[in-house]
DNA sequence: AGCACGCCGACT
DNA sequence: GTCGGCGTGCTC
């Protein structure tokens, strides 16, 4: 038995610190015990077993281990590796790593998961057939040639040949990255089921996972955070049993410990779950897939920076397994990637379920005062005169909503963000909504005095007002964060959506991901402009995803859906592909301007925050930190910045930034190493430097 | 990251 | 005279 075990913690420091075995001494690899640690006592991860105290550490300052959490180990060897390398891509420390693996770890934010019924059609339909294409994109993925899919084929384990075990963990990084830089096809398959809405990608997904399943080999099937998981576990649960494990936002850290050991004991052959269950230490990994690839919950948003997608590729390289990914609205990336044929893509064209492409329309708010156009004012009243529902769409995140003076053009910011404030009717407060920042709105424009100023724009709120107003006897109800807050109200809501109690929904995000209601005929999307003109080199990306997202929920049951688009900017090309269905249209602008900007996916970015109480020292910082990274640039890398961030306060931060910009990632990460090293001595400790690597959101 | 120790300003 | 600001250093 050994003397002593070395631990990490989940602190931002790089290294392991050495303690003595406790008198049971069961104290072994992969798992957590506490021990005292300065004046406190912490969870640490047992990764190594040692017979004496490292080099300049004497004896006596060695401390004992207070207890051992875990009966049995939670990380084996693969995972210690794993964290190896997610701390050394993301820039964080590998205890920090080993604690974003951990499903019960790093407080996740928490969500609410949604109870509706969510998956594409026909999902539990087990003797339901597949359509040509369907059939044809299964083929593809099992790699059976011909006949029935139980036929042996060459399982795409075999195919694929064995991991990348001898590349070292940077080259790795570089090569297995979602690059535009790679020369040829990654080590592993990869394929992007890309079909409109409702053209039966989750039936593929689970056919496949059938079949992997069958053969006795492991998948994991990633899911955005909100509203899919919930469903998507159901249907697997209802198809594959026991041999499923479920890792969602609901469960508690107990339970999804307890799922997570399920999973080591090698008990469960299929996990679903959000990014984190990227991390499930499945045996015999034959399969990932990622629906809904272009969600921007697969990036966390928190250290480690991690992209489950990225974390994908990584395992698929050292296994062999396959990667499928799939969604109406590829990510710019995959779409690269699918013209350069690096990756296999396959089409599903076709809606099933009778349900046709809806009628969309671009409606202009040019003249219309307050935010329901006569157009849709109209289509709403058809709407209830058919007994049919109406969805109502509105993104108020970002800078919809804001207090602005006729006369001086003041408006109204956070005292310590530098976003405008919502107006809170119910409240009657002014809320700022990165740091909950409230305010009493003022009464005349506190610059010039003058009585025409005031909150402007649209909330959910507001049209909530208004279609009431407009609509007094139909039944309206609102979702969004602030209507959910209670447990249960969201599920509540939804429910009576379904049932038909409710004739119009109204909300934010959580209307547009994936809900599926037969009853809906109209969907409004109340100004679709909010977020187009974020400084933010994929905001014409991320507004066209979703236009066509929400889209996809009308008129899927019956051939009359009809989607109404409002904006303010009519002939805005983003808007008018959106509105037109136009993927292909979409990309072909949106990657030539790319190009142009040398942004991904035609390079790779490191985005170097500094954030600090002091403005000044935020600067240095970020001034020191130029100083030093900008010798060690390799060829065919730049620096944009430093500046300002966009939010260039938050919660009285001051933040700063500098985006590296390179074509090969292995070359850009390692200068970035380099510079952070040389950072570190004689560092400002009142500045934090926050790395992000593969940024989504450069706000 | 926490947490304590330590050294300078305005309060019962 | 003390409470408390945050600057600095340490954690096997």
């Amino acid at each position: 038995m050994p003397k002593y075990v070395e631990l990490l913690f989940d602190v931002p420091l790089k290294q392991s610190f050495t303690y003595q075995v406790s008198e049971k001494g069961d104290e072994s690899v992969g798992k957590r015990v506490i021990a005292p640690f300065g004046r406190r006592e912490l969870t640490g991860f047992v990764i190594a077993e040692r017979d004496v105290p490292p080099l300049g550490v004497e004896e006596s300052r060695i401390k004992q281990i207070r207890r051992v959490v875990d009966k049995e180990p939670l990380f084996g060897p693969d995972e210690i590796e794993l964290s190896r390398w997610l701390s050394a891509y993301y820039f964080c420390t590998q205890g920090e790593a080993l604690a974003a693996m951990l499903p019960s770890g790093r407080r996740a934010s928490s969500y609410t998961s949604f109870g509706a019924d969510d998956l594409e059609e026909g999902y539990d339909g087990k003797g339901l057939s597949l359509s040509g294409e369907q059939e044809t994109a299964l083929r593809s993925i099992i790699g059976t040639v011909g006949g029935a899919e139980d036929t042996a084929g060459r399982s795409a384990t075999e195919e694929a040949g064995a991991g990348g075990s001898r590349v070292d963990d940077m080259l790795s990084a570089s090569r297995t990255a979602l690059s535009p830089v790679l020369k040829s096809a990654p080590p592993y398959k990869t394929y992007y089921l890309y079909g409109i809405t409702g053209s039966g990608k989750t039936e593929v997904f689970l056919r496949a996972a059938e079949h992997f399943v069958r053969r006795g080999k492991s998948l994991i099937y990633l899911v955005p955070e909100i509203s899919l998981t919930h469903q998507a576990a159901e249907a697997i649960g209802k198809r594959f049993g026991t041999l499923a494990a479920t890792l969602h936002s609901g469960m508690s850290g107990s339970e999804r410990l307890s799922e997570w050991m399920r999973i080591k004991r090698g008990e469960v052959q299929i996990v679903v779950g959000p990014r984190s269950a990227v991390f499930s230490p499945v045996r015999d990994l034959a399969l990932v897939i990622i629906d809904e690839e272009h969600d921007a919950s697969f990036k966390s948003g928190n250290t480690p920076r991690y992209h489950a997608r990225q974390v994908a590729m990584r395992r698929c390289a050292r296994t062999g397994a396959s990667l499928l990914m799939g969604s109406a609205t590829p990510s710019a990336e995959a779409w690269k990637l699918m013209s350069d044929g690096l990756i296999t893509r396959l089409d599903l064209t076709k809606r099933l379920s009778g349900g046709s492409v809806p009628e969309i329309k671009i409606v202009s708010l040019e003249h219309t005062d307050g935010c329901l156009s006569y157009e849709l004012k109209e289509e709403i009243r058809k709407t209830a005169l058919a007994k049919r529902q109406t969805i109502l769409f509105l993104n108020r995140r970002g800078f919809a909503y804001f207090y602005h003076c006729k006369d001086c053009g003041f408006e109204l910011l956070c005292k310590h963000c530098s976003v405008s404030l919502t107006w809170h009717k119910a409240r009657g407060k002014a809320v700022c909504h990165y740091c909950g920042y409230q305010s009493n709105p003022p009464s005349a424009c506190p610059s010039c005095g003058s009585l025409s100023a005031g909150f402007m724009g649209f909330g959910t709120e507001m049209i909530e007002e208004e279609v009431r107003r407009a609509f007094p006897d139909l039944r309206v109800t609102r979702l969004d964060t602030d209507s959910v807050q209670k447990k249960g109200s969201l599920e509540a809501a939804l429910a009576s959506f379904r049932a038909g109690a409710v004739d119009i929904l109204l909300g934010t995000q959580m209307v547009a991901k994936g809900l599926n209601f037969p009853g809906v005929r109209l969907v409004g999307v109340v100004f679709a402009d909010t977020g187009l003109h974020l400084p933010d080199f994929r905001a014409a990306e991320r507004t066209f995803s979703l236009i066509v997202q929400v889209a996809g929920r009308a008129g899927r049951f019956f051939p009359d859906g009809k989607v109404l688009v409002q904006t303010l900017r009519p002939h805005d090309e983003v808007i008018r592909k959106a509105c037109a269905l136009d993927v292909e249209a979409f990309f072909k602008a949106e990657l030539e301007q790319r190009k142009e900007q040398e942004f991904p996916p035609y390079s790779r970015l490191i985005r170097v925050l500094s954030r600090s109480r002091d403005a000044g020292r935020a600067d240095n910082a970020i001034h020191r930190f130029r100083q030093i990274v900008e010798g060690l640039l390799p060829r065919g890398a730049d620096m944009l910045g430093p500046a300002e961030c966009p939010l260039s306060i938050v919660a009285g931060n001051h933040r700063r930034h500098i985006l590296l910009r390179g074509t090969d990632m292995g070359a850009l990460h390692s200068a970035v190493r380099r510079g952070l090293d040389l950072y570190e001595v004689g560092k400002d400790a009142r500045v934090y430097l926050e790395l992000d690597v593969d940024p989504v959101s450069l706000l």
